[in-house]
DNA sequence: CCCTGTCTTCAGAAATTTCTGAACGTTCGC
DNA sequence: GCGAACGTTCAGAAATTTCTGAAGACAGGG
């Protein structure tokens, strides 16, 4: 265990390189508060004074990182105020997400497919339309095998009370 | 075979969702523009002509695209001109190098994990770290199932003169 | 050794993204 | 229903990214 300033600071380090992979700046400062919290559930408020920005923000923020289904919304009793928290599975889920954006990419070269005739730039774009479509047959497959072998190490090892 | 508006058509579609995934505007025109060439390589006057756009654009667009690994740059004797060529095995490559940004992402979320005692934080940070662990032991593994898969395919069909 | 054609670099313009603060809805307790 | 506490939206400011055009660097032929 160590200081408060060290958790913050790793808590931003690991926002910037989150930022470096594509992801928005103040989403990633989201995800890393939760990341890091030792709270169940965060308040938008308790998020704002954590980062230091805006209600408007942090509105922004939440609502992307939800959309990448990586917190949802809990109701509280007893609080008006909205409640955030992690999902479980939340990184399996974005990295099935990502590849849905590969779906995407994969309809846009399928296309390019049918506008081309025989010849070096068919032969390019079926390269890529086969490598893609494979990836995302495989991908399912990965996080079941990942999800299976957690569990199996959660049995054998005991979960955290 | 179809015509030459559509075939720029599908490349600017592709161009415009590879940016939609992240990538930058005019790596992602380059890019397609070599897709869809039937040339075997293009020069850079070839990019700035095809792609309207001026010589400084095209060698930051070009810069960027080689460096992902995805084109080469090419000797042609008897030509001053530098010519760049899709390489072979571009898109396993590029799956590849984004793997190592996953593994930058993982050192940030082990410096977490250090930086946090036992708690909720920790329990998170650990789940993250083991599941990019996990892909990024799976990723080559993926990648030669495909080329494996691939030259399977080509033996039995026969490639393309 | 100079000259020409080609690529790269860089300062600034243009476009885009990101953040804020204030105004506007909404919902819940009373 | 009323009022207060929250959340959301949006116009505009600020920061960042992206593109260009011109100047400079470099290589190879003559």
């Amino acid at each position: 265990m160590t200081g408060e300033t060290e958790r913050r600071e790793a808590a931003e380090r690991l926002a910037l390189t989150l930022v470096g992979v594509g992801m928005q700046r103040m989403g990633a400062r989201a995800l890393a508060a939760f990341l890091f919290s030792e709270q169940e559930t965060l308040t938008a408020a308790d998020l704002a004074s954590e980062l230091g920005v805006s209600a408007g923000s942090v509105s922004g923020a939440v609502r992307m990182v939800a959309q990448m289904g990586l917190i949802e919304r809990v109701h509280v009793a007893g609080s008006r105020r909205e409640h955030f928290r992690m999902r479980d599975n939340a990184w399996t889920t974005l990295y099935t997400r990502q590849h849905s954006v590969v779906d995407e990419v994969l309809r846009a070269v399928d296309e390019g497919v049918d506008a081309v005739g025989a010849g070096r730039a068919r032969d390019r774009l079926e390269y890529m339309r086969d490598f893609y479509a494979f990836l995302l047959n495989e991908a399912p497959v990965l996080v079941e095998r990942f999800e299976a072998q957690r569990a199996e190490s959660q049995r054998r090892g005991g979960s955290r009370p």
